[in-house]
DNA sequence: GGCTTATATCCATGTCGGTCGATCTGCAGT
DNA sequence: ACTGCAGATCGACCGACATGGATATAAGCC
């Protein structure tokens, strides 16, 4: 787990030379790193990626059973990935009689995006 | 694992109706899912996000006894996240006697940030 | 009601990942 | 050579995760 970052204080040296020029400064404090990490960890798996990219490139919501036959796994596994993607708040899904939709929430890859500028 | 999105196969509906409308379609192949995937599993920890955060702020190289204070872990693990960055091709350092400097390597990123849009 | 289909959940298993103490490697200074 | 320090590696522990078979849930069709 990370913690708040704050400035490096100043330890001796064994040598007169410093290691390195003055201090590093952190922008991310812990709870913003931890929904960064969040989203990352979700897009860490190249099938959930995968996921992302068609139901991104995709306008409107996606059938699971539309899905299914784009990967070479099984039909649990599959739900298990679209679970993980809804629990990190990049995906939901809605049902319509016997079949799901998913769909990317808006939004939820922009705070990722601009940190990666 | 992934493999290579195709087109869905038409499969027969049990009504009449469709599940959704027409098919979806993939931009992202196994490979380049493989490698974003591995960028963003690196970054998919806190403590690393943190890293790479401070590491792309501060202009140049940064020395390890500078992020050491800046994290509430034990040395070993903090040289353990460094080597997954590097691992993952982000980062890189570079020894100067007693000291190592770690810095983002330039690009490493883009890739991933391209593919958010 | 009984059957089929679509999706989710449960469960077991094997692997991976984060953490830290101990230890090893180099390097610098005495 | 000896001591001290920075950083990396090793080994172990433990919890998280990916996977898939079996099962559950839920809705349509006959």
């Amino acid at each position: 787990m990370s913690v708040d970052l704050q400035l490096a204080p100043k330890k001796k040296r064994p040598a007169g030379e410093p290691c390195c020029e003055p201090v590093v400064y952190p922008d991310v404090d812990r709870d913003r790193a931890l929904r960064l990490a969040t989203v990352a960890k979700a897009l860490g798996d190249p099938i959930r990626l995968q996921l992302v990219d068609v139901l991104r490139k995709h306008a409107g919501k996606v059938c699971v059973c539309e899905l299914v036959p784009l990967f070479d796994i099984a039909q649990p596994t599959l739900s298990h990935h679209l679970k993980k993607l809804r629990d990190a708040g990049i995906v939901d899904s809605e049902r319509q009689g016997l079949w799901a939709y998913y769909y990317v929430l808006p939004g939820a890859l922009d705070d990722f995006a601009s940190w990666l500028g």
